[in-house]
DNA sequence: ATCCCGAGGG
DNA sequence: CCCTCTGGAT
């Protein structure tokens, strides 16, 4: 199957059965999605749910956690992964934010990336979910998901990826997409074990067909 | 042992 | 490009 035929299959199988796709990260307003997305680092994002009601409750505004330290934040996300650089992270964020940014998450991408903890990936996080820009976001889900499905080719990094989506997506489905490929990664298309056997779009994947695809003769 | 919505620094 | 950070689940 040729690679923009995937990409059809793709968008047409997920529009029809996840057109409300959307993050399972709580939050309620873009400053409270920033420091959850950047607490998400090597974590899942059910254990970054489980500390954040504390945390949010604690610094309900930028200001509070700005106005904190390293090692009150530490104490609120000890249990996520890389709590030391995280608890920094988040202080320097916050003080930025409001020295820089007028304590408004900012819209560019350019300007997120500017911010302690944020680096591409999460910037297009932002970018996407709240400013409802056409950015792929790319984690270790979506780097996955997209080579097995065979929507990229030979990108053997997050950024080759991320440009090979943009290119190819209709640009009105680039921000869900990246909800679609993170939650069949999550589910099904496993890290260690892909649960081919209940996975609902082998009949366009390029893993499946070279995995599973009986050799003729 | 490997993975989870990575980022910063060398 | 590499390395480090670093907790919990499977």
């Amino acid at each position: 199957m040729l690679k923009k035929e995937r990409y059809r299959e793709f968008v047409e199988y997920f529009s029809t059965h996840n057109p409300e796709a959307q993050t399972e990260l709580n939050y309620s307003n873009p400053y409270e999605l920033l420091v959850a997305v950047i607490l998400s680092a090597q974590c899942t994002d059910k254990r970054i749910n489980q500390i954040t009601p504390a945390l949010f409750d604690r610094f309900p505004e930028v200001d509070a956690l700005a106005a904190s330290s390293v090692e009150e934040i530490f104490s609120y996300i000890r249990s996520v992964s890389y709590p030391n650089n995280k608890a920094k992270h988040l202080l320097g964020m916050a003080q930025k934010l409001i020295a820089e940014f007028q304590g408004e998450v900012p819209e560019k991408v350019e300007d997120l990336v500017k911010l302690p903890g944020v680096g591409r990936k999460t910037a297009n996080v932002i970018s996407s979910v709240v400013f409802n820009k056409p950015a792929m976001a790319v984690d270790t889900h979506v780097f996955r998901v997209s080579n097995r499905l065979g929507l990229t080719s030979r990108a053997t990094t997050p950024l080759a990826v991320e440009k090979q989506l943009v290119k190819f997506l209709p640009k009105e489905t680039i921000a869900i997409a990246h909800h679609w490929l993170i939650l069949h990664g999550r589910y099904i298309c496993l890290a260690r074990k892909p649960k081919c056997e209940i996975c609902p779009i082998t009949y366009f994947c390029k893993y499946f067909e070279k995995t599973y695809q009986q050799k003729a003769g």
